[in-house]
DNA sequence: GTCTATAGAGGGATAGAC
DNA sequence: GTCTATCCCTCTATAGAC
């Protein structure tokens, strides 16, 4: 540890306010939009201005980035990724939605509104939905290959299919909820659509 | 027809005009949204200036209810709602995203977007989408029941989770499609989706 | 029915003081 | 590290000429 004392007290400050940004940045981008969402109101609510914020983050695109990788750092710890994808790992689609349901309505408002959003090729985040799709509806293609392998899928069922359908379900319950949250449990429904796809019990 | 030839053409060619300002504003509204798409790039892609549309739509908001009434106009047509729903009705669906996928992809970003957007309480589509899921998930449920009346409907599948289940996807599989369109087959994939839960061919 | 001009609000980013 | 002040842009809506 060769850091000063002002120097490490000052690094802890600053990576303290820019998690408070961070923070503030996914409820009014979840809330507006990303292109709707202003710099003042997420300065607001950390109390500070919009100057202010912007000598933790250089520009708006550069505080999105962070807001995306907060984000994916949340939702990752509950999908177990080491080791060969299987049947927990689609368990963990579940437990993901269970959680943000539960504890993160925020998170769920953001990933339903940017995703939206970015589907426009200009958007500053489409590059980034394009490859989380890609990663997250190649996982679940591995799982449900896995699960196959190991004779505990139903026949007829494709994994590639399956799996595109199963985040496709996800992303679309997501809306639903958000607009009439106590009509409908995200995570029973998936487990309902997951059930009969497998020989064993899930 | 006591209508003058004069009034008769002007109204002609107003009535000529909003629908081409409606037009334009799908594919605005669709690319960038409800609050960031603007009048003025509406009123450009018609050659008009932003105050000439306003001619036609007092302010934004009414043009916004022009947009949707005019989306569900054309969605509606290819789902039968006269008579009692039945697996023709599901079948409407299929043939929807089949429709919208090879003819109008603009209807389909639309409501991607808007949709997101307007989970948002004080969206000014709020309402009309919190109305529009109420009533095709209804229909579905209706849809669904009626099937299993017909002792066509495969044993434990619930009606109010299919119903509900079968939107979720049909949205969900719509983002995914927007950002890879070559990747994926919407309907193929409802087909998939529909065709165990009935015990007669779909 | 359409235009130009403009009011009035709000946005992102920069300069410079402290 | 945070602020105030400011620049310059875009937006909706209105006023008034043609």
């Amino acid at each position: 540890m060769t850091m000063t004392g002002k120097s490490r007290g000052s690094y802890a400050k600053t990576a303290g306010r820019r998690r408070e940004i961070l923070e503030a940045g996914i409820e009014v981008f979840a809330n507006h939009g990303f292109r709707n969402g202003s710099l003042r109101e997420i300065a607001e609510r950390v109390g500070m201005s919009q100057a202010g914020l912007l000598h933790h983050f250089s520009n708006k695109n550069e505080l999105l980035a962070g807001v995306l990788a907060l984000r994916d750092e949340r939702s990752v710890a509950l999908v177990p990724i080491d080791g060969t994808p299987d049947i927990e790992t689609i368990r963990g689609i579940v437990r993901v939605a269970e959680y943000n349901a539960e504890f993160a309505p925020g998170l769920v408002e953001l990933h339903c509104v940017l995703s939206a959003e970015a589907t426009a090729p200009e958007h500053p985040a489409h590059q980034y939905f394009l490859d989380r799709y890609t990663w997250v509806v190649g996982l679940m293609v591995d799982a449900f290959t896995n699960v196959q392998a190991a004779g505990q899928l139903v026949d007829g069922v494709e994994p590639a299919s399956a799996a595109r359908s199963l985040i496709a379900l996800s992303d679309g319950l997501q809306v639903q909820w958000l607009l009439a949250p106590d009509t409908l449990d995200m995570a029973e429904e998936l487990r309902r659509y997951l059930r009969p796809l497998f020989t064993i019990d899930f």
